[in-house]
DNA sequence: TTAATATATGCCTTGACAGGAATATTCCTG
DNA sequence: CAGGAATATTCCTGTCAAGGCATATATTAA
C-alpha cells in the first residue's frame, strides 16, 4: 500500500469527488457545479485523483468525463485484510484469557491466573 | 468516513508505524528504534495518529506501549464496501451491452446495438 | 529527594499544498 | 478559420505540517 492513495483522499474535496464519481462518471463543470467548486480547483484535485490512479478520464466532445478506477480501492481493501490477523489473534488472546479466569474461578476461588 | 483517518495515514512515516504496530503493540521508543526515526517525530505522528483514533496508549512503568485500535479500519472498512455497487453496476451494464451485442450479431450482423 | 529513563512539548525553519484569478489549450461547431 | 465552450495550466499568496533540536514532564528506583 502506498501513502500517494492515502494522500490523495486525505484532502476533503477529493474525497468528496471520489463520493460524488461513485454513483457515476462525470465532466469536470459538472462537479464543479455540483460541488460548488470552481473549474480549476476541479481540474487540479482530478489531476492528484488521475495521478493516484483512482480516476481515469475519458474525452467526450470537448468535455472530460472522469470515472472511478477499481484498483485502488482493492488495494485498499487488501491492505485493511491484512489487519485481520491482528484482530483475530486479540480476540483469540482474550478468548483464552477468559477462559484461564473461568477455569482459575473453578479451581480455587479468590485467586488469579499469573 | 472522515478525511482525518486519511490525513492520518498519507504521511509516509505514519504509515510504517501503522504497519509495525499492525504486529504487536509497542513502546515509543521501540518504534523509534526499528523506524529509525527520532524520539520526538515518532511521539508526534503517534499523536496525530492517536487523535484520529487509530492508536491508543496504555501506560507500563515509564513507558507508553502504544497499541493499534479496530474501529477506524472497520468504518474503512465499511466505506469501501460503498463502492462495491459501483462496480457490480458497471460489470452489469458491460453484461448487458456485451448479451447485445452478441443478440445483434445474430439478429443482423454487421449492424450496431445503439 | 536525586538521578535516570522514557516520553511529550515548544520553537524554529523549510517545503508542500490549496485556493484565487488570469490565461493558455483543446476541441467542437458554423 | 472564427468563435465559443470546456478544461488545463500558471503564478501568486497564505497556511499548515514535518523534521531538528532543546527542553519540559512523568515515572521509576536508589
Amino acid at each position: 500500500m502506498n501513502a500517494t492513495t492515502w494522500g490523495a483522499l486525505s484532502e476533503p474535496n477529493r474525497l468528496r469527488i471520489v463520493e460524488l464519481l461513485r454513483g457515476q462518471p462525470l465532466p469536470v463543470g459538472e462537479i464543479a457545479a455540483r460541488l460548488l467548486m470552481r473549474q480549476p480547483q476541479v481540474s487540479k484535485h482530478l489531476k492528484v485523483l488521475s495521478h493516484a490512479g483512482l480516476v481515469q478520464s475519458r474525452p467526450v466532445a470537448q468535455k472530460h468525463v472522469y470515472e472511478l478506477q477499481p484498483q485502488p480501492f482493492e488495494d485498499l481493501e487488501l491492505w485493511l485484510n491484512t489487519f485481520r490477523p491482528t484482530w483475530s489473534a486479540r480476540m483469540d488472546a482474550l478468548e483464552a484469557h477468559l477462559r484461564n479466569v473461568k477455569a482459575a474461578q473453578k479451581g480455587k476461588p479468590g485467586s488469579k491466573s499469573r
